[in-house]
DNA sequence: CATAAAAAGACTTATAATGTCTTTTTTGTG
DNA sequence: CACAAAAAAGACATTATAAGTCTTTTTATG
């Protein structure tokens, strides 16, 4: 229960990886796919849905490549999982109330509700500054 | 992400309401279903892992049905989702070491761990007696 | 023995995960 | 300007999991 698609996982790894690097250095998104053992057709995709949100900045063209978006410390492990993953629901009565009718009188329901604020406040303290942290800058 | 199967959320639904009747008191399947409003046979493949593991006891033959395995009180939630949906694992490395080769030096890994503890806590603290609390006898 | 009920297992269908492939757009450079 | 390098976009393919059904078997009761 609870598991983080390949997806996302390939996506922290892939922009922990950018978050290690120097911030002004454009990587290529091949050479990120190698560097963090990812189907490099696959991380682009990602990389699409971060630069769409602006998580990453993206350059095309020759010389073209991948930089963060903000700073490193900006950025938390709870925006990346959820630009790639959706929102944190542990059960769909937490999207919106009326999704289940039950959920007025129902006992269950606080307690989703209670996993989901402490998951993202866990992944919300975590930044890519400190995920990057002892990564050897090659 | 994190999302409850509909297998996991019929489970909690079954067991609570088994929970909320006189503990002596047989109950039919068919009877459950109906109130919690999942489909029979779909329940019935639940309750047979739950009767695997002791959370219920079944009675089969005429005048059979399930009762709860243990006081309701003494049942957790986490015991009765783990029972159907396998082990609360938000990512792949903190199955067992090894699973993941970079576990050991990678920042990640850790708060997957904090999260797996976190939520294990949260649905170890409710039991299936909080659960079942206000429900009506009928 | 007839009937009621759960157990077991095979099976089906729908949805989501995990990728791949091809084409298009953008941009820098000789 | 032509070309090459790179990301963007979108269609496609494959596999795995979820979700549920159906049939047959076992067990118990009266
Ligand atoms: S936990 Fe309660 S409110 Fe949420 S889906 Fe289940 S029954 Fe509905
Ligand atoms: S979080 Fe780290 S240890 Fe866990 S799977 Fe990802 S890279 Fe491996």
């Amino acid at each position: 229960m609870m598991e983080l698609t390949r997806k996302g996982e390939y996506a922290i790894r892939g922009i922990v990886f950018l978050a290690s690097r120097p911030p002004e250095q454009i990587c290529l998104l091949s050479d990120i796919a190698a560097a963090v053992d990812v189907p490099p057709t696959f991380l682009a995709k990602i990389f699409q849905q971060f630069s769409k949100i602006g998580l990453v900045k993206s350059y095309r063209g020759t010389g073209g490549g991948f930089v963060l978006g903000r700073s490193a410390d900006k950025i938390t492990l709870l925006e990346v999982v959820e630009a790639v993953e959706g929102p944190i629901v542990p059960n769909r009565c937490v999207i919106n109330k009326g999704e289940c009718a039950r959920d007025a009188t129902c006992n269950v329901h606080p307690v989703w509700v209670d996993v989901q604020h402490r998951v993202r406040d866990i992944l919300n303290e975590v930044t890519l500054q400190k995920l990057a942290g002892t990564n050897p800058p090659k």
